[in-house]
DNA sequence: CGAATTATCTGACTAAAGTCAGGTAATGGA
DNA sequence: TCCATTACCTGACTTTAGTCAGATAATTCG
């Protein structure tokens, strides 16, 4: 990376942390310490967890819970008791905080539609539209990518998340033909298993099983909704090569789904190349191989 | 503006004040209280006039003078006496202080290295890209349009800057034929005169001179480099239409150089249509004129 | 069951941030 | 010249933010 794009950057920090840090600040505090209406807004209408408002807002539990007496006092929210474990706590929102988290909301809303105001409709598309590139790409910059075991509770996750996307895309479904844990143990046995993780929760994999000395097979490519747009894949894809790479294979095929057309358009953009049918899986419509360098 | 436009504002203020605001701060802090660390940066290696730091950092002038005092003690600033006015008082970095500023520097840099590094290079280049983007159009966001008085400093130094450009960009140079100042008062007897501001200081202007009962003649249409490519000529020339419209004025007229291609494009895109030369003005080649509705 | 762990709360702190009311010296206008 | 204003400083506060060491009750694991 250059000095140019870093200075891009920091500019882009500057800039944007002063007009919209501290403004979008001062919207939210309403007369009220920062730390309480933060705290408020987190908490939601739909009520919070304390452990996962600690974990959020990184708070101290001792000031989390000060924080929450503070609130409590004013009549904004109530404690209850948490369902399973009867050490957590629930908060939840009064009326009266309903209210104040209403004002929040419609503020944080007046702050956007006033930064689109000073603009002509135009610029206000083109403004929309590089926020959400620059949002989904540096939440892009969080993801760590890691090889892990396919039989955690998490890597199953993923692999259900898989199987039930491609049953919703697939016309008359899909049936991996043997429950998840299963197959999971499977790719424990003789595959590797490549996670992404945003904030530790799991938002993308893909697995590669080894056919045989010189061929491996890349299988279970999936990124999660909200991750895509990103180059995600292709980051998992490149990393999986390199692996395959470092195991000595020559070469790596895949199926697909014809009605999985993204797939198909990176795996022609990574440097695949349409083969005849190499398995006899039913699902498969298209077949590509890779040689490697 | 749509509420889906609001929704995408507001998620970006999200993301981006967590993701860049709270670690840029971390890097910035170096173990110093954050007040203390902001103030040693932005008073910078030039030194600053405390007056001028008051106003852009906001802080209560008992508040700065503490802050001072206590970067006095730790040897890392000087004052010295301001030059014009004996009760103003100036702040200099002393070498300590520009070290200490020299490594903010690059902790600075290496937050910007270590958010692009997360990246693939396809991607970095894409967020680069929409950084600017973004950064353009909030710095265009908070410029304000407005009609003023030709005759004011800040209005003559935009007719400057739109004369010397001229100056520049014609093959042969341009001579607008009489000092600045002169043609200031002449616009400001017969002609209507607006002026685009960000954060005070001028950075475009445009004027509108009736020819006759149903004609006016837009010129001086200049837009300072540091602004352009937000749509800022634009906002100011839908202004000046709304402008002649309240006039009752139904036509418009303008002439201009060959070599000011992108206003004749500008031009172009908002509904004017090329004429025959209607005046003698020797550096202009195209003439336009729009109808108004 | 008993020991270790976990979630929350309370009390006792400290540091940082920010405010306010004077006070002094220089400046500028009537 | 005199008086209001301005720029800065000092002292005396208050509020926020955040930390740390127990205490208590529920849960989990061997």
């Amino acid at each position: 990376m250059d000095a140019q794009q870093i200075a891009q950057v920091r500019r882009f920090n500057r800039v944007v942390t002063q007009r919209v840090g501290a403004l979008e600040d001062s919207y939210l505090a309403r007369g009220r310490p920062l730390g309480q209406a933060r705290l408020l807004f987190e908490i939601g209408p739909e009520g919070a967890e304390l452990r996962g408002l600690r974990d959020r807002l990184r708070l101290d539990s001792g000031y989390l819970s000060r924080l929450l007496r503070a609130l409590e006092e004013q009549g904004l929210v109530a404690m209850e008791a948490s369902g399973d474990d009867a050490r957590g706590r629930r908060v939840a929102l009064t009326p009266a905080g309903l209210a104040e988290h209403a004002a929040y909301e419609s503020g944080s809303q007046d702050f956007a539609a006033t930064l689109l105001a000073a603009l002509a409709p135009a610029e206000r598309e083109r403004l929309v539209k590089a926020m959400a590139e620059v949002e989904a790409l540096l939440e892009a910059s969080v993801v760590t990518i890691a090889f892990e075991r396919p039989d955690t509770a998490d890597a199953i996750a993923c692999l259900s998340a898989y199987f039930a996307e491609l049953d919703r895309r697939f016309q008359g479904g899909f049936d991996p033909g043997a429950p998840v844990e299963r197959l999971a143990e499977g790719l424990a046995a003789d595959g590797h298993f490549l996670m992404a993780r945003r904030e530790g929760r799991p938002i993308g994999c893909v697995a590669l099983v080894p056919l045989d000395e010189a061929t491996g097979e890349i299988k279970r490519l999936w990124i999660d909704a909200s991750a895509r747009g990103a180059g995600l894949s292709r980051r998992l894809m490149e990393r999986m090569e390199d692996k395959a790479r470092a195991l000595s294979l020559t070469r790596l095929v895949l199926d697909t789904n014809r009605t999985l057309a993204e797939a198909q358009a990176l795996y022609r953009r990574l440097g695949y190349q349409q083969i005849g049918r190499y398995n006899d899986n039913p699902y498969a419509d298209h077949f590509f191989e890779k040689r490697l360098a």
